[in-house]
RNA sequence: GCCGAUGUGGCGGAAUAGGCAGACGCGGCGGUCUCAAAAACCGUUGGAUAACUUCCAUGCCGGUUCGACUCCGGCCAUCGGCACCA
């Protein structure tokens, strides 16, 4: 008699002998097609939660098909364990933020393995760590060679809660992405990556990203924001100087009724010196600084402007322009300054009907009166250029190239781009984070690290209350130095990075994870970049896959890689969700990954998540699906268990009869074999897989209802059950493995392989429509051709009461599907006649 | 406002190239076993109808087609991204 499916027995058995056996340790191998797996790394916040589980069963059914079918599979784990979590918890709690940080990558590594993914663990990565570290600082050291890190004074987003700066991507709608509070605006200076220098390159190639969603490269696309048109410079009257703008509209430029500098424009109380319009303009931009950090964020506002008594000159026609001040021109797009037309842009529209500016049309649409200039809103659409001197008649298209054309000749303006995307701001004024490999001296100035005194290593006994200065301006063990260059008593840079540094290479890292004098071996990296699938939350497609894709693109540039690209394929996986909502402890509605291991197994666990929804779709938990899922496992167990005992002494003897119900079985095998082979590999519907393995659990059952008993084909069906069923739930089916009398691991097997000449059927069921009508179902031979089913169809006794009183106007035959037979009512077609 | 996605039983979801709507699972109902219950197993389960039957059903309205969850046009709702980007 078999036992009782014990789970906790199995599921520590098979892990302690993975872990004892180095099971899932690869190596790069040229004799075998390379797989690069890849879940996104956990910040070690502690516990493992739902959403991680998820994550980390997709990436391990991928691992597994895939070194099933042949691949050398790479499919490590690690940490992205800076940040500011660690220092919260360390003030709130007074431990160090190390020792927080290395007992939840304890107790999460622990979580890891109880759920039975295959990782490498000899590869593991952990970003706080000095051996990983000092490699994002050595990066760094690369890029500022480049001159693609600098500092500069800037306008800043500073969250107050945090109190350190934040990357414009970190800010969401105007609140600090991490804690939700209003991010204000701070100038200050501060070290930046010139990521704009890859914009175009982060653009064109996510042409070649066919295996990303495209939701994610709309995303992106959005993000860089490219637009092309034309600056050019406009003369200001008694003033002797110019002011450069950019517009994508060149084509409406003999439309400018007024121009507008943005507040923050540095010539804008240079203007108004000295002028009467002094008094109005500054109270105008007090105004708007009191304002502009909270409302500017927050929806709609009212255009509002001042006039700064100052004229430009319109190079294209020689008309004198008003120049105001407005809040709705922002100084860091474009110039800060723009030409406005009211006629064929909604804003400057607005904002000319509150300040009674003229609007001239200069566009003419179909169907559009010359004459009439009293639009009621601004015209976007295409049409003929008017009132544009020599481009009159010129599409507005044709009109954008000629007067880019005509400003290049006469040295008016040029054509150029413009990007959303911003340089990306990496300082933080916080503790636990890389620090930046910078020195200050009082001579040289900013002097680099030099590469052999890597790593600047992060004092460990630190105060760590955040005042928005680095806590490591407080060190003096740390920021006192001597100049790399003139041996002067210097002070080293006490801000840190940001952590999004860190995890915009550690998939590079994992390649070859201990060389101690580059960041990874180019001979592993070849062998491994890039990433074949990459899995993670949605809540990433911008700022860390932007992140990663610019340093592989940097890296690349610097002939360390061979790809430009690091994720070939990515997944977005969709959110745990309990009662309709995201889990979380506020709401009450979280359910522990470790309770559910303790109560029903890894296995189950996972078998339930990846059997619940699709990957990319939310997941609505449900502790009846989990049962349901533990119910499937222990019905596995029982029929693997029940007949293994009768295959190991009779599988031979008995014959290989084949009966109806055998025939059947055999069929049902290879179909689910195709099934599973294919959702699992082009489609990751891992749901549909799993239903079908149900399926065919569900026809083994059946056919041990029947007297006779094929044993050789249930030995066949057996194996390939638990073969397809092993990357879903690993240890049940390798413990299922071995009692079907096997030595070696189920997971080191060749993934099953369909016989298409097994799902040929000489019988094939057929369903018959009357004008797309199901009315009826005939069984007929897979060989007979169309008039043989148009007859058989139309003998049947159903299908001849329903035609009574009818003409068949139309048959229409899909082969071994269906038979449409088109009718009509007979009066009525005698009628027509 | 712009861009994108989604909408199917009581629930999660299936229908992969326009061809049987509701696979598989959950829940419900009925049964077997049991002194009883749980577990397990078997049957049943979109709605309407007394019904073999028939009719109605994939957010709503229309269209294309022999045939539409699937394609086209127009709405509605929900979710996500961006949001004065010149």
């Amino acid at each position: 008699m078999f036992q009782k499916y014990d789970h906790r027995k199995i599921e520590s058995k098979w892990q302690s002998f993975w872990e004892e056996n180095v099971f899932y340790k690869v190596f790069e191998d040229e004799k075998k097609p390379k797989y690069y797996a890849l879940e996104m790394f956990p910040y070690p916040s502690g516990n493992l939660h739902m959403g991680h589980v998820r994550n980390y069963a997709i990436g391990d059914v991928i691992a597994r098909y895939k070194t099933m079918q042949g691949y050398n599979v790479l499919h490590p784990m690690g940490w992205d364990a800076f940040g500011l979590p660690a220092e919260n918890a360390a003030i709130k709690n007074n431990v160090p933020p190390a020792q927080w940080t290395y007992s939840n990558i304890d107790n999460m590594r622990g979580q890891m393995k109880s759920l039975g993914i295959g990782y490498d663990w000899g590869r593991e990565v952990t970003s706080c760590r000095p051996d990983y570290y000092k490699f994002t600082q050595w990066i760094f050291l690369k890029l500022y060679e480049q001159q693609l890190a600098y500092k500069k004074a800037a306008a800043v987003n500073w969250c107050p809660a945090c109190q350190t700066v934040l990357a414009n991507e970190q800010v969401v709608e105007g609140h600090c992405e991490r804690c939700e509070s209003p991010v204000e605006k701070r100038h200050l200076e501060q070290w930046f990556f010139k990521i704009t220098d890859y914009a175009q390159r982060l653009l064109d190639d996510l042409d070649l990203l066919t295996g990303w969603p495209d939701k994610v490269k709309v995303m992106q696309k959005n993000w860089i924001g490219r637009s092309e048109g034309c600056e050019f410079s406009l003369e200001i009257e008694d003033f002797g100087e110019k002011i450069t703008v950019f517009t994508t509209r060149p084509d409406t430029v003999f439309g400018v009724t007024y121009m507008v500098l943005a507040p923050e424009h540095p010539l804008a109380e240079r203007l108004v010196s000295g002028t009467p319009y002094e008094n109005g303009v500054s109270s105008f931009l007090e105004n708007i600084k009191s304002i502009s950090a909270i409302t500017r964020t927050s929806g709609d506002i009212a255009k509002e402007g001042v006039f700064t008594g100052r004229y430009a000159i319109n190079p294209m026609n020689g008309e004198r322009i008003p120049i105001w001040l407005a809040n709705y021109v922002l100084m860091d797009y474009g110039t800060g300054a723009i030409m406005a037309v009211p006629a064929h842009d909604q804003r400057d529209f607005e904002f000319a009907g509150k300040y009674n500016i003229p609007v001239r049309v200069v566009i003419k649409g179909e169907d559009f009166p010359e004459e009439d200039v009293r639009l009621t809103e601004a015209y976007l659409g295409d049409g003929q250029m008017v009132n544009s001197g020599l481009f009159d008649g010129c599409t507005a298209e044709e009109g954008k190239k000629k007067i880019i054309a005509y400003m290049e000749n006469n040295q008016i303006g040029r054509g150029s781009v413009n990007f959303r995307l911003r340089d990306w701001l990496i300082s933080r004024q916080r503790y636990w984070g890389a620090p930046i490999p910078i020195i200050y001296c009082p001579v040289c100035g900013a002097v680099p690290v030099p590469e052999s005194d890597l790593p600047v290593l992060l004092p460990e006994d630190v105060e760590f209350k955040p005042n928005g200065k680095s806590p490591l301006n407080y060190v003096a063990d740390f920021y006192k130095c001597a100049c790399p260059v003139c041996g002067q008593e210097a002070r080293r840079e006490t801000d840190t990075m940001d952590t999004f540094v860190c995890s915009s290479w550690y998939f590079e890292r994992y390649c070859s994870p201990h060389t101690a004098d580059v960041p990874f071996s180019k001979k592993a990296a070849d062998y491994w970049m890039p990433v074949d699938q990459y899995i993670g939350g949605v809540e990433h497609a911008i700022l860390h896959l932007m992140y990663a894709r610019f340093f592989t693109k940097f890296l690349y540039d610097q002939h360390m890689l061979s790809c430009q690209e690091p994720f070939s394929n990515l997944l977005t996986q969709g959110m745990v969700l309990k009662d309709g909502s995201k889990m979380s402890k506020s709401k009450g509605n979280v359910v522990s990954p470790e309770e559910i291991i303790t109560a029903y197994g890894a296995d189950t666990a996972r078998l339930f998540i990846l059997f619940a929804s699709p990957p990319e779709k939310d997941l609505e938990w449900s502790d009846q699906g989990v049962e349901g899922a533990f119910r499937f496992l222990n019905r596995v167990w029982r029929l693997v268990g029940e007949y293994a005992e009768l295959i190991q002494d009779g599988g031979q003897s008995s014959g290989g009869f084949e009966d109806n119900e055998s025939g059947a079985l055999r069929y049902k095998m290879h179909a689910v074999i195709k099934k599973v082979t294919e959702d699992v590999q082009e489609r990751f519907n891992f749901n549909t897989a799993i239903s079908s393995i149900m399926e065919f659990c569900n026809a083994l059952n059946g056919y041990r209802e029947h007297e006779r008993h094929n044993l050789p084909l249930i030995k066949e069906a057996l194996n390939n059950l638990v073969l397809l069923l092993s990357p879903f739930s690993p240890h049940i089916c390798e413990e299922m493995w071995r009692l079907l009398g096997h030595e070696d691991s189920v997971h080191q097997q060749a993934w099953p392989v369909f016989d298409p000449e097994a799902l040929i059927q000489d019988q094939v069921e057929i369903v018959i429509q009357i004008s797309g009508k199901v009315r009826d179902h005939i069984t007929v031979s897979s060989q007979a051709d169309e008039k043989e089913i148009e007859n058989l169809a139309l003998a049947r006794p159903k299908i001849k009461e329903i035609l009574r009183n009818k003409n068949v106007v139309k048959v229409v035959i899909v082969p071994k599907k269906l038979v449409n037979i088109v009718a009509k009512q007979a009066e009525e077609s005698e009628k027509s006649i």
